[in-house]
DNA sequence: CACTCGTGGAA
DNA sequence: TTTCCAAGAGT
């Protein structure tokens, strides 16, 4: 039977982390806030993806303070393209509280860390654990699937989650809890993939309960999931007699929450394109439009359903817009659009914008 | 507690 | 091309 409290089980992987572990911008790093920066922008995220986003980050916000002072505007630009927004609307109201409610450094304690925005138990072990060399287990994507190949759990994830967290706690050392940590999260990311696990210089190949069984390829078992529902999107992009156009902010709860968009809405059935843009636009902001031609088809993927934006270039005809399902709407003209953030679909409208050289009429 | 929340790398 | 899934948290 496997002892996960085994100090060669221990001893093997912080063996393997000395000789093969990944060089990383955040590792090591003296500041708990560099640490606590990382561990957000990590969630969820691909570290490749990461590094250039956190680098800037930190020469625009270099400290906690910083972080607090800034706009959440300015917040929302560093982190466009990054996705998960909330992430970074959490993060600055963290900087904020820690700041106004604190001494303005980063925590120790626990249940302090928790309780702040955007911190569950996964990250605030990793910054404590990283920063502060503190005991804390984690339970990060990586370490469930090392947890479930080594334990040969042939049940989907979310069925044995308190166990995995009993695992993790049990592996832990006590003695180098950073370094544990750290090296339990690069055996998932290097050795023990998805797929194609390289089992042959797994420093737990003789104790891994799946590759004695043969079925590493086999687990973690999938979960089951439904397609991806499609919704067609009328987006109007609209021009005024001064050759700006509409932008809207959107509310700060839900997606992509703070964020500019042109706007528009969700086609109704048996309704057409021009129709369904012509009627979001006046329940919307309370505008008269004509919709003219065609600008770009821009087909996305979130994480619960699949857009396809068709974009039209309008005219604006009669109304000063309100902001009624928005928080603020503003006329901009095309040069200035790199001040907002934007979501990833409306980026390659403002390219095709520029490319087609459209403009007022 | 099932659902919501982005984007891109990798196969 | 699709499909999976990444250092998960909030509600």
């Amino acid at each position: 039977m496997l002892d996960l409290t085994d100090p060669d089980l221990r001893r093997s992987l912080l063996t393997w982390y000395h000789r093969c572990g990944r060089v990383l911008p955040w590792r090591n790093h003296p500041d708990p806030y560099a640490i606590w920066v990382s561990e957000i922008m990590l969630q969820q995220t691909q570290v490749k993806t990461v590094i250039p986003y956190y680098q800037r980050w930190l020469e625009a916000f270099p400290t906690i303070a910083a972080l607090a002072a800034a706009p959440q505007q300015q917040v929302l630009k560093l982190w466009q393209g990054l996705g998960y927004y909330a992430r970074a609307r959490n993060l600055h109201r963290a900087a904020q509280m820690l700041v106004h409610q604190g001494d303005g450094s980063f925590p120790q304690d626990l249940q302090t860390v928790l309780a702040l925005p955007g911190i569950g138990r996964t990250t605030a072990g990793g910054i404590l654990s990283a920063a502060f060399n503190q005991p804390v287990a984690i339970l990060d994507g990586n370490v469930k699937r090392v947890l479930v190949r080594l334990l040969a759990l042939d049940r989907p994830i979310s069925q044995v989650l308190p166990q995995l967290w009993e695992a993790s706690e049990a592996l832990l050392d006590r003695h180098h809890p950073r370094d544990f940590n750290q090296a339990l999260m690069d055996l998932g990311a290097t050795v023990c993939t998805p797929k194609n696990p390289a089992c042959l210089i797994c420093p737990w190949r003789s104790a891994c309960g799946a590759y004695a069984l043969n079925r590493t390829a086999e687990l973690p078992m999938g979960e089951t999931s439904a397609p991806l529902p499609l919704k067609i999107i009328g987006v109007a992009v609209i021009f005024n007699d001064r050759g700006q156009v509409l932008i809207d902010r959107r509310p700060e709860d839900g997606l992509l929450g703070g964020l500019w968009e042109f706007p528009g809405g969700k086609l109704e059935a048996g309704e057409t394109i021009t129709d369904c843009i012509r009627r979001e636009i006046a329940e919307e902001l309370a505008l008269d439009i004509e919709v003219g031609q065609h600008l770009i088809t821009v087909d996305h993927a979130y994480s619960h359903f699949r857009v396809q934006l068709q974009v039209y270039c309008c005219q604006h005809r009669s109304g000063e817009p309100q902001p009624l399902a928005c928080d603020e709407v503003r006329w901009v003209a095309i040069a200035d659009l790199d001040q907002y953030p934007f979501p990833k679909a409306n980026e390659r409208i403002i390219t095709a914008l520029r490319t087609s050289g459209i403009s007022a009429h």
